[in-house]
DNA sequence: AACGAGAATGAGACTCAATCTCATTTGTGT
DNA sequence: ACACAAATGAGATTGAGTCTCATTCTCGTT
């Protein structure tokens, strides 16, 4: 039941297939760090840890996760919040909240082309990524009706996954 | 920062006003007894006392603001938390997560008419709900298409609310 | 109305993510 | 090399949420 296994899944309306790998992974990595520098922070050798961490997964971390991912390296607790706090503020990572208490992280998307939401399975836990054209352009569309000037968004669906319909 | 102020929005297409009053906070009240008998549990002080006051209020509630609104009535902490549990699960109550780790929940609304979702800005943290049919109807389209049985969906858009903008 | 099985409750211990503090280390410009 | 600022980490602290278990309450039965 929990949120251990990850898929990817695009919604095609018309074009061909939409690779989910982590073929963008190093240009994350590298842009995060130029836009970090950019930014006037210094270097910091926690911070890029977490940085070559996160540019080697495509699915939403939790801290817990990355302390365990950082394994042998010893980043502290707080040096890793704060990270997020900067990449977060700098919209390098995006923050996914599937309502088990516990904030998860992904590289945000640097073409937003590549933008996408989550479904959890209330059953078995698992943790499915989506993309919708569609959806994106109601979204859109919404917010400007509304006169909300929204930065981010984020939709979840809860429910059952094809497995667990059976 | 804190999202204590609420506003309810809604997106009108073609008809007339909507209410966000809580004019259906009594039938919800007896709905949701109902239920909970119909389903085959006892009666309860500290469960009727949580659907009392949940029936009060409109906007999502924590459960800090729970006891603070239950205030003379004591109500330990673990039943509120079986109530929401149950409620939950008979679909009587709404989890609603803005990201600050804290859960809040609200009244289902009984007509599924009254469904929205919400906003919170990043700046002074207001929490505003809206709905808007539009994307609904792209949400369920998607859902069919990911042959994924949603039985719950959440929105949440986060940025500058109008006021902030200026 | 008293009885008893099972449901509901509450005090408080406990877990764990997230925050805060502050002394120490590291990076950077001079 | 030097000095100041930024980054780091160990550990204390907070606070939401969970768990346990003894007690209280419900409700059907007698």
């Amino acid at each position: 039941m929990e949120p251990n296994q990850h898929l990817h899944i695009h919604v095609e309306q018309d074009s061909g297939a939409h690779s989910h790998t982590s073929a963008d992974a190093l240009p994350w990595a590298d842009a995060a760090r130029e836009t970090i520098r950019r930014a006037g922070h210094s270097k910091g050798a926690a911070r890029d840890a977490l940085i070559e961490i996160m540019s080697q997964r495509d699915c939403a971390m939790s801290v817990p996760d990355m302390e365990q991912a950082l394994g042998e390296r010893p980043v502290g607790r707080a040096s890793v919040y704060r990270a997020l706090e900067l990449l977060h503020g700098l919209h390098l990572i995006t923050r996914v909240d599937i309502g088990d208490g516990v904030a998860r992280y992904e590289r945000a998307q640097l073409d937003d082309d590549d933008h996408h939401h989550h479904m959890v399975c209330d059953r078995c836990g698992v943790l499915i990524a989506f993309d919708d054209p569609e959806l994106e352009a109601a979204i859109h569309k919404l917010s400007d009706r509304l006169g909300f000037e929204a930065t981010e968004h984020e939709v979840t669906l809860r429910g059952a996954c094809p497995d667990c319909r059976n």
